[in-house]
DNA sequence: AAGTGGTCTAGACCACTAT
DNA sequence: TAGTGGTCTAGACCACTTC
């Protein structure tokens, strides 16, 4: 998974993402399309696609017959829900130093629903990881990672169960996370949930019920997350369907 | 807002997602590109962007040099986060008869955060219209819109007050939702809420604090909407940013 | 009327997967 | 090596906004 150098659409995506973040475009007007493809030396075509991209995520707005602009809420989200890869990530986003605890590594018998939702006869050895992701010494994210041990094609090195999930499953499993089928479900925090992540018992939490597939469409991990909403709020742009 | 005839790119996309969902292709295998185009009778670039858009909302996936192929898990998402744009709709799509109780209609100053978020001075006046949504007599979501008083060019029809809010917007506001930027805040219900919910008070339940933006970027609505989650679940696909 | 984004075409070449 | 999806080009026409 090392592959490619960045395509033509991503560098233009990357250098208009500058220019607008540098406010380099007065008054919010993005030049025409034609006036870009002339000026970067690209087709329209590619023009187009790093625009749509931009769109997409929210930075810029288009209005037929009458230009491009940029989208200056849109501009502002930071934790995107849809681009969520690592809470790493998120977290420097954010422009807080991330730290990972380990809080425990151990393998137990599946039960249900992490069983069917891994694909694995119930009772069978799955891998639990319990993490707590911290930013600036306070913990924002509790997590449970259940991997069916039958995937581990080496033994867990205990100094690298601090890397991201997604680099864990290439090391330990030679597997690569695609995508996230996620459920978002609203909980008070137990006791323990609560101590771990700092706030009081029965404080109310969004929880991601999560399954991770890889490129095969195979489910790869189960994982169960608490937020501190005080500390990281999921914000998302909702568009009609099919615009 | 009546224009256009479905594009061609929307006619694909259509037509292709009634042979998935019909099991029309063996083994989930999905046509080539080329050959669906000579198929259709369309280019090559219409087929990928309809399939695109079938990726993207996680109907298919692609493999380079392998072929494409029907998600089995995607398609089971009803409830996409991205896509909801009013009510009514998700409900349809869960199968049930969906209806609405208009539980007040008042007008009030705006305090903050609502004043600020709507671009209007605190004090200013705001129409709060206070909504149930029930499927098949249960109670699922209970709403708040708050628009600016400002905009409404006629006085509000009682008797058409139960409509979505973008058809409610364009009647009486000559104002189109474009899209929302929606935080996800968990809390817990209270007695009031419960109660219109029919849940238990102090019940988790899912928060929508969202701004509802025209296409001029202008914000015309601050909604806050309540879940009850035991009927209805967010779902969303989350991937590799930038992918 | 001029300029913009929206849609669509036909064709080229590349990277990757299968066999 | 043949076939697939991924990227990119150059150009056409349309719908819409703006002046």
């Amino acid at each position: 998974m090392i592959t490619r150098s960045p395509s033509l659409t991503d560098q233009v995506k990357a250098h208009l993402k500058e220019r607008i973040v540098a406010g380099d475009f007065e008054e919010g007007r993005i030049p025409s399309e034609t006036e870009l493809a002339a000026d970067l030396g690209v087709s329209r075509t590619t023009i187009r696609d790093a625009l749509s991209r931009l769109e997409q995520e929210g930075s810029i707005y288009r209005k037929q017959g009458a230009g491009t602009f940029v989208n200056v809420p849109g501009l502002q989200i930071k934790s995107r829900l849809e681009e969520i890869w690592s809470y790493e990530e998120v977290m420097e986003d954010h422009g807080y130093t991330p730290s990972v605890q380990v809080l425990g590594i151990e393998r137990e018998a599946a039960i249900e629903p992490f069983a069917g939702d891994l694909g694995i006869e119930p009772g069978g050895e799955v891998l639990v990881m319990e993490k707590l992701f911290l930013e600036d010494a306070l913990p924002v994210v509790l997590t449970y990672n259940r991997i069916p041990a039958a995937y581990l094609q080496k033994d867990v090195d205990p100094d690298r169960s601090d890397q991201p999930l997604y680099a864990f499953l290439e090391a330990h499993c030679d597997r690569y996370l695609a995508y996230y089928l996620s459920e978002i479900v609203p909980v008070v925090l137990d006791a323990y949930q609560a101590d771990q992540l700092g706030v009081a018992p029965n404080t109310p939490a969004i929880c991601f019920e999560e399954i991770g597939f890889d490129q095969e469409n195979t489910p790869v991990v189960r994982s169960t997350s608490y937020f501190r909403d005080d500390l990281l709020r999921f914000r998302l742009i909702r568009r009609k369907a099919g615009a």
